[in-house]
DNA sequence: CTGAAAGCGCTTACAG
DNA sequence: CTGAAAGCGCTTACAG
């Protein structure tokens, strides 16, 4: 026999068993009802003062904090939201996410993060599970959002706003920033240090951020004399992209004396190529890239680049959405945000060639 | 007069409204109980073929998914978990993110993302806000979770897992790597390739994997003839504190022809410093870092670190935790993952000085 | 193999 | 200003 007799078989696992007070305890507690406990809580509603008295000090006592999944399902209210992006690891991301939850944690949000790495199929996966799970609302960063889904998520009344671009002018806010503009700050800047022939690295055209990008360089420099349309070559935003671009660039072209890459990541790609070619960066061509992500700060020469607000982007688009959660957003709009060019070395120790 | 006689007004919000089936619909269509339906979807005792057969047809039919808040309040579990981390936009950090995630949504898992910047008490909220929403389990990748928390967690039964170092040995899961190993490789190449003066800069030491690695590094270098204490120099395992430990190293010694710094940051510092100094890195001094983050890849020149397999740790560690939420856990053990030297510019084109 | 009932911990009208 | 009751959509014994 085990156990002595009149000896209580202890649980396994009761070490583990914590008793955690319920909104009836407190109620108990205080000596009023559950529903008086719940409007105190809410704030919905009038609770005299006394009672309020002994509500607080029975919260105390109990240590009661009120349970969010019973309050999700009574409420159809998780005081969460899913942040949906290509890849966390990408480093503009990152910076993003960071922005995203420190606002949501301010408002009393919690993230969830979701890699779609820009398909399709990914993303939506992420839409069924966490409409499930009662999210209340999306961050879309990714660019395969389409019209289809925005739909679904409208008829189930789940807010959502989208960076760059949403999949439609009518029933997203969007926030991006001024790429076309930014192209063109670009395209000044390298001019006015002295470039003669400037070639671009543009990026995939179905991100309109790439696609912006492009129409300002040529805006800006399809007039002048010594433009061609071989200046222009395709990159992938990524680092490979970058490299390999600039080495078709440079057969084409050995002569260009300025590169405005896309985005950042190119333009570091850019950066490499050149170096490995044994050209100098900064004083024999000088290579602007687009984003401000940290990284450009840390590449030697250290990377001029328009950077957009990205932190600030994260954060209005949070607001944005929790706004909208909460109802208090009038209306949908589009926000452009400025972009600033931050000129560092990889341009400005350039020097004119003398012949030109 | 808005509207027509007999004319119904419409509900402004009526277009939101979609129907969403429920359990209880599922269990109307399939003619069965609720309960069969339960038992049927969690595969939790017996269901016939036949009631099985048309128990999936109704599913089918009203695209019926479970309510996962429901599900969470009823059954106490909610396929969530929480991953807290320093900082998401530190490069390391949002690499390891990726793959808790990659994995996470593997097994059907949603993740929580939480910034503690290694503040305790940052920490304690998130983990307050977490546990009221019945979170799964936690990954802990801060520095600061504390024995208290610990404590805490493990008597509210919830289960987590830890990067780097456990609050005790006993009760909870570690993955980290070999940070003294690591340390002994990157002192060892460093003389392989003709360094006779090797400077640490070492991390915060309250973090295990800093002072692991400034071990190893004196039990390397402890018995050499040239070794002093003042070639170990502190940093704050960030970029600048990287440029400023180096500055204050070369006034000490001028001499030093090789560094290895405790992390990837601080050794991008060191190659900052030095080439302000106009000191050729690669050539004139070696630089080694650890960890192995994407950026040491792009630098210039490429930086020569000993790579910890971090997206193995992501994965290994949030598999060990969603083992350990399922209870197919046997034990709690701590995990040593091999590092690995990744010899590149930063020490490949040393050239020892010929007088020593 | 299946169903009725209680319960998870809240919120929300509704009545007083 | 407050309480009783129903309901959110599931799961879990228990009885058959």
């Amino acid at each position: 026999m085990l156990y002595d007799v009149g000896m209580v078989p202890i649980p396994f696992f009761e070490w583990r068993v914590i008793v955690i007070a319920t909104i009836r305890d407190v109620a108990k507690l205080a000596g009023v009802s559950v529903s008086t406990i719940s409007r105190y809580l809410n704030k919905s509603g009038y609770v005299n003062v006394e009672t309020e008295r002994s509500i607080k000090a029975a919260i105390e006592k109990l240590d009661y904090a009120p349970n969010q999944v019973a309050r999700g399902l009574a409420g159809k209210k998780t005081n969460t939201i899913a942040l949906i992006l290509p890849d966390i690891s990408n480093l503009f991301f990152s910076d993003l996410a960071r922005a995203v939850e420190d606002v949501a944690a301010t408002y009393g949000y919690t993230v969830i993060l979701g890699n779609s790495d820009d398909q399709a199929d990914k993303e939506k996966r992420y839409i069924e599970t966490l409409k499930k799970k009662y999210i209340d609302g999306f961050i879309f960063a990714s660019q395969t959002f389409s019209t289809e889904e925005a739909e679904m998520l409208t008829k189930l009344g789940i807010p959502f706003v989208c960076l760059d671009r949403g999949p439609s002018k009518e029933n997203a806010s969007v926030v991006r920033s001024k790429n076309k503009e930014g192209a063109k700050l670009a395209v000044q800047h390298l001019l006015d240090i002295g470039c003669r022939k400037i070639a671009h690295i543009y990026g995939p055209q179905q991100l309109i951020t790439a696609k912006d990008r492009l129409i300002g360089f040529e805006e800006s420099v399809h007039h002048s004399p010594w433009f061609t349309p071989t200046l222009l070559e395709a990159g992938d935003f990524r680092i490979h992209g970058g490299i390999s671009a600039t080495e078709r660039l440079l057969e084409r072209h050995p002569d260009i004396d300025g590169i405005f890459a896309g985005n950042d990541l190119m333009a570091i790609g850019a950066l490499k190529a050149l170096s490995r070619k044994g050209i100098k960066v900064g004083s024999d061509i000088a290579v602007c890239g687009f984003d401000g992500i940290q990284t450009t700060e840390i590449m030697t020469p250290e990377l001029t680049t328009i950077a957009q607000p990205i932190y600030e982007m994260g954060a209005m688009i949070s607001r944005l959405l929790i706004k909208k959660i909460e109802g208090a957003l009038e209306e949908d709009l589009t926000y452009e945000l400025d972009v600033k060019l931050l000129a560092r070395e990889s341009t400005l120790a350039f020097t004119p060639k003398v012949n030109q």
